[in-house]
DNA sequence: CTTGAAGCTATAGTTGCTAGAGACATTAGG
DNA sequence: CCTAATGTCTCTAGCAACTATAGCTTCAAG
Protein backbone atom coordinates (compact mmCIF):
# COMPACT_ATOMS: atom_id res chain seq x y z
CA UNK A 1 0.00 0.00 0.00
CA UNK A 2 1.49 3.40 -1.23
CA UNK A 3 0.92 6.89 0.76
CA UNK A 4 -0.54 9.33 -1.76
CA UNK A 5 3.01 11.00 -1.77
CA UNK A 6 4.64 8.08 -2.97
CA UNK A 7 1.27 7.45 -5.52
CA UNK A 8 2.14 10.59 -6.62
CA UNK A 9 5.54 10.70 -6.92
CA UNK A 10 5.07 7.25 -9.10
CA UNK A 11 2.29 8.18 -11.61
CA UNK A 12 4.02 12.61 -11.55
CA UNK A 13 1.00 13.79 -10.53
CA UNK A 14 0.85 16.19 -7.78
CA UNK A 15 -0.77 15.27 -4.14
CA UNK A 16 -3.31 18.02 -4.24
CA UNK A 17 -4.03 16.79 -7.73
CA UNK A 18 -4.65 13.31 -6.83
CA UNK A 19 -6.93 14.54 -4.01
CA UNK A 20 -8.71 16.63 -6.33
CA UNK A 21 -9.50 13.48 -8.86
CA UNK A 22 -11.37 11.72 -5.44
CA UNK A 23 -13.42 14.67 -4.98
CA UNK A 24 -14.59 14.94 -8.26
CA UNK A 25 -14.99 11.18 -8.07
CA UNK A 26 -12.73 10.10 -11.12
CA UNK A 27 -10.60 8.42 -8.69
CA UNK A 28 -12.56 6.03 -5.56
CA UNK A 29 -12.44 7.25 -2.30
CA UNK A 30 -8.91 6.20 -0.67
CA UNK A 31 -8.81 3.45 2.22
CA UNK A 32 -7.95 5.16 4.92
CA UNK A 33 -4.61 4.02 7.75
CA UNK A 34 -5.33 4.04 11.42
CA UNK A 35 -4.30 7.15 11.62
CA UNK A 36 -6.75 8.37 8.58
CA UNK A 37 -4.01 8.34 5.93
CA UNK A 38 -4.95 7.23 2.51
CA UNK A 39 -3.56 4.30 1.30
CA UNK A 40 -3.63 3.33 -2.35
CA UNK A 41 -2.90 -0.02 -4.13
CA UNK A 42 -1.49 -1.02 -7.55
CA UNK A 43 -4.74 -0.78 -9.06
CA UNK A 44 -5.25 2.69 -8.02
CA UNK A 45 -1.80 3.40 -9.15
CA UNK A 46 -3.02 2.13 -12.65
CA UNK A 47 -6.47 4.03 -12.54
CA UNK A 48 -4.01 6.87 -11.82
CA UNK A 49 -1.58 6.58 -14.90
CA UNK A 50 -4.03 6.47 -16.72
CA UNK A 51 -6.01 9.24 -15.91
CA UNK A 52 -2.15 10.96 -16.19
CA UNK A 53 -1.46 9.49 -19.44
CA UNK A 54 -4.90 10.76 -20.68
CA UNK A 55 -4.63 14.29 -19.37
CA UNK A 56 -1.00 14.61 -21.43
CA UNK A 57 -3.13 12.99 -24.56
CA UNK A 58 -5.11 16.21 -24.21
CA UNK A 59 -8.33 14.66 -23.10
CA UNK A 60 -10.89 16.32 -20.94
CA UNK A 61 -11.34 15.06 -17.44
CA UNK A 62 -14.90 14.20 -18.77
CA UNK A 63 -13.58 12.25 -21.51
CA UNK A 64 -11.39 10.78 -19.36
CA UNK A 65 -14.39 9.54 -16.78
CA UNK A 66 -15.93 8.22 -19.97
CA UNK A 67 -12.80 6.32 -20.91
CA UNK A 68 -12.60 4.81 -17.46
CA UNK A 69 -16.47 3.99 -17.32
CA UNK A 70 -15.80 2.09 -20.74
CA UNK A 71 -12.89 0.11 -19.18
CA UNK A 72 -14.72 -0.54 -15.96
CA UNK A 73 -17.11 -2.63 -18.07
CA UNK A 74 -14.72 -4.59 -20.51
CA UNK A 75 -17.24 -6.44 -22.18
CA UNK A 76 -19.03 -3.50 -24.40
CA UNK A 77 -18.34 -2.91 -28.22
CA UNK A 78 -15.08 -1.12 -28.25
CA UNK A 79 -16.99 1.78 -30.53
CA UNK A 80 -17.05 4.16 -27.85
CA UNK A 81 -13.90 4.52 -26.70
CA UNK A 82 -13.09 4.81 -30.30
CA UNK A 83 -15.27 7.77 -30.75
CA UNK A 84 -13.46 9.11 -28.37
CA UNK A 85 -10.26 8.76 -29.43
CA UNK A 86 -11.37 9.96 -33.03
CA UNK A 87 -13.21 12.95 -31.60
CA UNK A 88 -9.85 14.25 -29.75
CA UNK A 89 -7.71 12.98 -32.86
CA UNK A 90 -9.86 15.63 -34.80
CA UNK A 91 -9.81 18.34 -32.42
CA UNK A 92 -5.69 17.77 -32.04
CA UNK A 93 -5.45 17.95 -35.79
CA UNK A 94 -7.48 21.22 -36.11
CA UNK A 95 -5.67 22.64 -33.16
CA UNK A 96 -2.39 21.64 -35.00
CA UNK A 97 -3.76 23.40 -38.48
CA UNK A 98 -4.73 27.02 -36.11
CA UNK A 99 -0.90 26.69 -34.17
CA UNK A 100 0.89 26.47 -37.59
CA UNK A 101 -0.79 29.47 -39.07
CA UNK A 102 -0.04 31.16 -35.96
CA UNK A 103 3.66 30.29 -35.70
CA UNK A 104 3.39 31.99 -39.10
CA UNK A 105 2.22 35.08 -38.69
CA UNK A 106 4.58 35.50 -35.53
CA UNK A 107 7.64 35.07 -37.26
CA UNK A 108 6.27 37.24 -39.77
CA UNK A 109 6.18 39.71 -36.70
CA UNK A 110 9.42 38.97 -34.90
CA UNK A 111 11.43 39.12 -38.35
CA UNK A 112 9.82 42.37 -39.36
CA UNK A 113 10.39 44.01 -36.18
CA UNK A 114 13.75 46.16 -37.11
CA UNK A 115 14.84 47.15 -33.49
CA UNK A 116 13.44 50.08 -34.05
CA UNK A 117 10.99 52.59 -31.90
CA UNK A 118 7.60 51.51 -30.84
CA UNK A 119 6.04 53.65 -33.60
CA UNK A 120 7.50 51.69 -36.20
CA UNK A 121 7.48 48.75 -34.47
CA UNK A 122 5.42 46.08 -36.38
CA UNK A 123 4.86 43.85 -33.79
CA UNK A 124 2.41 46.50 -32.55
CA UNK A 125 0.52 47.42 -35.97
CA UNK A 126 0.43 43.71 -37.03
CA UNK A 127 -1.73 43.29 -34.17
CA UNK A 128 -3.31 46.23 -34.32
CA UNK A 129 -4.75 45.57 -38.12
CA UNK A 130 -6.14 42.70 -39.08
CA UNK A 131 -5.97 42.95 -42.60
CA UNK A 132 -2.23 42.38 -42.40
CA UNK A 133 -2.92 38.66 -41.72
CA UNK A 134 -2.09 36.09 -44.09
CA UNK A 135 -3.99 33.18 -42.37
CA UNK A 136 -7.38 32.31 -41.02
CA UNK A 137 -6.68 32.27 -37.72
CA UNK A 138 -9.37 33.68 -36.51
CA UNK A 139 -11.00 31.40 -33.99
CA UNK A 140 -10.36 31.14 -30.33
CA UNK A 141 -7.28 29.66 -29.87
CA UNK A 142 -7.47 28.28 -26.55
CA UNK A 143 -5.92 24.88 -25.26
CA UNK A 144 -4.32 22.14 -26.22
CA UNK B 1 -20.15 56.24 -31.12
CA UNK B 2 -20.79 52.86 -30.59
CA UNK B 3 -22.98 50.98 -28.25
CA UNK B 4 -21.24 47.90 -26.64
CA UNK B 5 -23.22 45.83 -29.14
CA UNK B 6 -22.11 47.42 -32.29
CA UNK B 7 -18.48 47.00 -30.96
CA UNK B 8 -18.66 43.31 -29.84
CA UNK B 9 -20.34 42.47 -33.62
CA UNK B 10 -17.39 45.21 -35.56
CA UNK B 11 -14.54 43.13 -33.30
CA UNK B 12 -15.76 40.17 -32.88
CA UNK B 13 -16.07 40.19 -29.44
CA UNK B 14 -18.72 39.10 -27.23
CA UNK B 15 -20.61 41.86 -24.93
CA UNK B 16 -19.95 40.13 -21.66
CA UNK B 17 -16.22 39.82 -22.64
CA UNK B 18 -15.75 43.54 -23.32
CA UNK B 19 -17.30 44.83 -20.14
CA UNK B 20 -14.78 41.97 -18.35
CA UNK B 21 -11.85 43.76 -20.22
CA UNK B 22 -12.95 46.96 -18.77
CA UNK B 23 -13.45 45.53 -15.33
CA UNK B 24 -9.79 44.27 -15.56
CA UNK B 25 -8.46 47.55 -16.26
CA UNK B 26 -7.87 46.31 -20.11
CA UNK B 27 -9.90 49.00 -21.46
CA UNK B 28 -10.75 52.13 -19.89
CA UNK B 29 -13.92 52.90 -19.03
CA UNK B 30 -16.56 54.06 -21.30
CA UNK B 31 -17.91 57.20 -21.92
CA UNK B 32 -21.27 56.66 -20.77
CA UNK B 33 -24.79 58.06 -22.20
CA UNK B 34 -27.79 59.96 -20.39
CA UNK B 35 -29.44 56.50 -19.86
CA UNK B 36 -25.65 54.89 -18.44
CA UNK B 37 -25.27 52.84 -21.51
CA UNK B 38 -21.56 52.34 -22.50
CA UNK B 39 -20.75 54.29 -25.61
CA UNK B 40 -17.39 53.84 -27.98
CA UNK B 41 -14.79 55.53 -29.90
CA UNK B 42 -13.26 54.31 -33.09
CA UNK B 43 -9.64 54.29 -31.03
CA UNK B 44 -11.62 52.20 -28.51
CA UNK B 45 -12.73 49.59 -32.03
CA UNK B 46 -8.79 49.48 -32.51
CA UNK B 47 -8.17 49.29 -28.89
CA UNK B 48 -10.31 45.54 -28.69
CA UNK B 49 -9.38 44.91 -32.40
CA UNK B 50 -5.92 44.65 -31.12
CA UNK B 51 -6.46 42.56 -28.12
CA UNK B 52 -8.89 40.23 -29.91
CA UNK B 53 -5.91 39.28 -32.44
CA UNK B 54 -3.43 39.63 -30.10
CA UNK B 55 -5.69 36.61 -28.26
CA UNK B 56 -6.17 34.84 -31.23
CA UNK B 57 -2.59 34.72 -31.47
CA UNK B 58 -2.35 33.26 -27.39
CA UNK B 59 -1.39 36.01 -25.94
CA UNK B 60 -2.46 36.10 -22.43
CA UNK B 61 -3.79 39.02 -21.13
CA UNK B 62 -0.73 39.73 -19.06
CA UNK B 63 1.30 39.78 -22.31
CA UNK B 64 -1.37 41.95 -24.07
CA UNK B 65 -1.46 44.63 -21.09
CA UNK B 66 2.23 45.31 -21.51
CA UNK B 67 2.37 45.43 -25.56
CA UNK B 68 -0.81 48.00 -25.14
CA UNK B 69 1.19 50.22 -22.12
CA UNK B 70 4.09 49.81 -25.26
CA UNK B 71 2.08 50.92 -27.80
CA UNK B 72 0.54 53.82 -25.24
CA UNK B 73 3.79 54.50 -25.24
CA UNK B 74 5.37 54.95 -28.81
CA UNK B 75 9.22 56.57 -28.16
CA UNK B 76 10.27 53.93 -26.39
CA UNK B 77 12.15 50.92 -28.46
CA UNK B 78 10.87 48.15 -30.17
CA UNK B 79 12.98 45.54 -27.78
CA UNK B 80 10.43 45.01 -25.30
CA UNK B 81 7.49 44.19 -27.63
CA UNK B 82 9.84 42.16 -29.94
CA UNK B 83 10.88 40.05 -27.06
CA UNK B 84 7.20 39.14 -25.68
CA UNK B 85 6.44 38.34 -29.36
CA UNK B 86 9.54 35.72 -29.30
CA UNK B 87 8.33 34.27 -26.05
CA UNK B 88 5.20 33.76 -28.09
CA UNK B 89 7.05 32.15 -30.89
CA UNK B 90 8.88 29.48 -28.66
CA UNK B 91 5.71 28.72 -26.48
CA UNK B 92 3.68 28.41 -29.86
CA UNK B 93 6.55 26.24 -31.29
CA UNK B 94 7.04 24.06 -27.89
CA UNK B 95 3.11 23.48 -28.14
CA UNK B 96 3.69 22.49 -31.79
CA UNK B 97 6.20 19.71 -31.35
CA UNK B 98 3.71 18.24 -28.06
CA UNK B 99 0.49 17.96 -30.47
CA UNK B 100 2.33 16.92 -33.32
CA UNK B 101 3.32 13.58 -30.62
CA UNK B 102 0.37 13.56 -29.81
CA UNK B 103 -1.20 13.53 -33.27
CA UNK B 104 1.01 10.24 -33.75
CA UNK B 105 -0.26 8.62 -30.79
CA UNK B 106 -3.87 9.21 -31.31
CA UNK B 107 -3.99 7.70 -34.77
CA UNK B 108 -2.01 4.55 -33.52
CA UNK B 109 -4.36 3.91 -30.81
CA UNK B 110 -7.21 4.52 -33.43
CA UNK B 111 -5.39 2.15 -36.00
CA UNK B 112 -5.27 -0.51 -33.42
CA UNK B 113 -9.01 -0.45 -32.38
CA UNK B 114 -10.76 -3.18 -34.76
CA UNK B 115 -13.98 -2.86 -33.26
CA UNK B 116 -13.78 -5.81 -30.65
CA UNK B 117 -14.59 -5.91 -27.34
CA UNK B 118 -13.42 -3.60 -24.69
CA UNK B 119 -11.01 -5.98 -23.25
CA UNK B 120 -9.27 -6.09 -27.03
CA UNK B 121 -9.32 -2.57 -27.04
CA UNK B 122 -5.67 -1.01 -27.71
CA UNK B 123 -7.51 2.84 -27.25
CA UNK B 124 -7.59 1.80 -23.14
CA UNK B 125 -4.45 -0.27 -22.86
CA UNK B 126 -2.00 2.65 -24.08
CA UNK B 127 -3.82 4.91 -22.42
CA UNK B 128 -3.17 2.47 -19.36
CA UNK B 129 0.15 2.47 -19.98
CA UNK B 130 3.13 4.40 -20.51
CA UNK B 131 5.43 2.08 -21.63
CA UNK B 132 3.15 2.18 -25.15
CA UNK B 133 4.64 5.64 -25.67
CA UNK B 134 6.46 6.34 -28.94
CA UNK B 135 6.84 9.91 -27.96
CA UNK B 136 8.00 12.09 -25.11
CA UNK B 137 4.85 13.75 -25.03
CA UNK B 138 4.76 13.54 -21.20
CA UNK B 139 4.55 17.21 -20.10
CA UNK B 140 1.70 18.97 -19.67
CA UNK B 141 -0.19 20.22 -22.50
CA UNK B 142 -2.62 22.87 -20.61
CA UNK B 143 -3.10 25.60 -23.41
CA UNK B 144 -2.39 26.61 -26.90
C1' DC C 1 -47.34 54.31 -27.21
C1' DT C 2 -46.16 49.89 -26.83
C1' DT C 3 -43.31 46.10 -27.15
C1' DG C 4 -39.25 43.58 -27.67
C1' DA C 5 -34.43 43.84 -28.11
C1' DA C 6 -30.44 45.44 -26.04
C1' DG C 7 -28.26 47.43 -22.12
C1' DC C 8 -27.22 47.72 -16.99
C1' DT C 9 -25.27 45.60 -12.32
C1' DA C 10 -24.05 41.95 -9.50
C1' DT C 11 -23.19 37.40 -8.55
C1' DA C 12 -21.98 32.74 -9.41
C1' DG C 13 -20.30 29.06 -12.37
C1' DT C 14 -16.83 26.89 -15.57
C1' DT C 15 -12.13 23.74 -16.04
C1' DG C 16 -8.31 21.81 -13.92
C1' DC C 17 -5.93 22.50 -10.92
C1' DT C 18 -2.68 25.24 -7.12
C1' DA C 19 -1.74 27.50 -2.74
C1' DG C 20 -2.40 28.54 1.96
C1' DA C 21 -3.67 27.85 6.97
C1' DG C 22 -3.64 25.23 10.95
C1' DA C 23 -3.92 20.60 12.95
C1' DC C 24 -2.63 15.65 13.23
C1' DA C 25 0.49 11.41 11.76
C1' DT C 26 4.63 9.24 10.82
C1' DT C 27 9.48 8.44 10.62
C1' DA C 28 14.56 9.09 11.28
C1' DG C 29 18.16 10.50 14.25
C1' DG C 30 20.23 11.09 18.69
C1' DC D 1 12.11 7.27 24.18
C1' DC D 2 11.99 11.88 22.64
C1' DT D 3 12.16 15.29 19.39
C1' DA D 4 12.36 17.46 15.02
C1' DA D 5 11.33 17.22 10.43
C1' DT D 6 8.53 15.86 7.13
C1' DG D 7 4.14 14.19 5.39
C1' DT D 8 -0.73 14.24 5.54
C1' DC D 9 -5.31 15.90 6.87
C1' DT D 10 -9.44 19.27 5.92
C1' DC D 11 -11.05 23.46 4.38
C1' DT D 12 -11.06 27.54 1.95
C1' DA D 13 -9.75 30.62 -1.54
C1' DG D 14 -7.45 31.72 -5.79
C1' DC D 15 -5.80 31.43 -10.84
C1' DA D 16 -7.10 32.47 -16.19
C1' DA D 17 -10.42 34.05 -19.12
C1' DC D 18 -14.32 34.09 -19.63
C1' DT D 19 -19.74 32.62 -19.60
C1' DA D 20 -24.26 32.56 -17.65
C1' DT D 21 -28.00 34.00 -14.84
C1' DA D 22 -31.37 37.17 -12.62
C1' DG D 23 -33.76 41.16 -12.36
C1' DC D 24 -33.84 45.44 -13.67
C1' DT D 25 -33.74 49.88 -17.11
C1' DT D 26 -33.31 52.04 -21.57
C1' DC D 27 -33.84 52.47 -26.34
C1' DA D 28 -35.58 52.10 -31.15
C1' DA D 29 -39.08 50.50 -34.43
C1' DG D 30 -43.72 50.22 -35.75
Amino acid sequence: MLTIGKLGAQARVKVPTIRYYEQIGLLPEAERSAGNQRLYSRKALERLAFIRHARDLGFTLEAIRDLLSLSDNPEQSCAAADAIARAQLAEVESRLARLTALKAELERMVVQCAGGKIADCRVIEVLGDHGHCMADHHRPVDSV
